[in-house]
DNA sequence: AAGTGGTCTAGACCACGTA
DNA sequence: ACGTGGTCTAGACCACTTA
């Protein structure tokens, strides 16, 4: 970064500072973009980058002709990774297995045709598996894949290859979905995670579509203890 | 938009649109910035604009010197809104009602000094509060509040307005960090939530600074069902 | 109708990391 | 050392929205 010059990243935090220090609060008008580069002595573009930074972070509420506002209710705005599941656990350094617990086919329940967003319901590959920490479950995975859209999975070993890997590989996609929630361990999860029923699990829900053809929902059940957190 | 001329969200979508069609695969050099502008007959800065977004989306990873290649572990990334809680359960379409359960003064317990990133230990506000949606339980709140940081929450009525929405728009933050995992309801928050014990809820905990100074540290116990999504 | 944000362009220079 | 991404600038024009 050049000595003397201002980043968008200083010009963002330069407004930041008026609105922490009040000199702008909720609601507030702020000056036009133009205004604010000539107070910082930088180009407009650069005011602009900041600004757009700063709406993408729900403090400041932009509108044409409106100029720009301090937000009255701001949002808490987190990102979240959700990296491979072999990943996530080789990084925390533990010692990744995998154990394919079930392949079959057949029709989704309702709940999983409605989160894909489909009327129909044809056969899809319903895959559950589970994933080691360390020889203990670590996240078990209850998994249906669309088969007209991702075909080539049926050519995959399961018992050797997870389906999440090989999904996120070679089935990309161009939107997705997440749910967070909890849930109470049924007599089958508990002894699939090793813990007892009823036992409070994490579960992550995910829903992913190749233009409108859906590719996957799978529900990622967490052991007891596990943790989500957001990105720095 | 002009017409004729490509936006960078154009240039982005042509250029995840050559991944997903595998002319470039996981772990693939994608061409320099400038060769691409060439190729899509646009200015450098667009591709950049375009690449920049698509590194952030985890899809692609950028080196200087290195050039861009096609991540090979693509990370799902996930952006949640968590809104004011008054907020979210009007935007439902629910009536929000809100109780004070207690306000008291005390050194904070060891897990929250460490996740406040405290050695020492100063006395602190603690407050529980109950968020009500339709007049049920929706939000059970367990917060620490530095009252050297933030002083003029002792001045606000917390039976009235909750410290939620007071600290949202009169405390702002430059750093904050979220967990979310799971709990089983004990005694006295199931009667609180008005469920049974053992219950599994979904629990969201946030720690915010004012640079490196802790503001508040509150654990939100959501009701039975609740459920977190990702924005679009 | 006019004002404000949104974006593109072309050129320049910097900074980082690999070869 | 040098190639590649990262960013700034100044100007231009567009698009949206509200006064």
């Amino acid at each position: 970064m050049q000595a003397g010059r201002l980043s968008w990243k200083d010009v963002r935090e330069a407004i930041h500072e008026w609105i922490l220090s009040g000199r702008y609060g909720p609601g507030d008008k702020l000056p036009r973009d133009a205004d604010i580069a000539v107070e910082l002595a930088c180009a407009r573009s650069t005011v602009q980058r900041a600004m757009q930074d700063l709406s993408d972070s729900g403090i400041v509420e932009r509108r044409r002709k409106g100029g720009t506002r301090v937000r009255q209710d701001p949002v808490v705005r987190a990102t979240l990774d959700i990296p491979i599941t072999r990943r996530e656990i080789e990084d925390r350094g533990g010692l990744y297995d995998y154990r394919l617990i079930e392949r079959s086919f057949g029709k989704p329940p309702r709940a999983v045709r409605i989160a894909m967003n489909l009327s129909d319901a044809p056969d899809m590959l319903r895959i559950e598996a589970l994933h080691l920490c360390d020889g203990r479950p670590y996240i078990f995975e209850d998994r249906w894949v669309c088969t007209t859209t991702a075909p080539n999975i049926l050519k995959v070993d399961l018992s050797r290859d997870s389906a999440n890997e090989w999904l996120v590989r070679n089935a990309p996609y161009t939107r997705f979905e997440v749910k967070f929630f909890a849930l109470n361990a049924d007599q089958r999860t508990a002894e699939l995670m090793a813990t007892t029923p009823r036992s409070a699990l994490l579960a992550i829900e995910r829903t992913t579509w190749l233009d409108d053809r859906p590719i996957t929902h799978v529900t990622a059940i967490a052991a007891p203890g596990y943790r989500l957190l957001s990105r720095s």
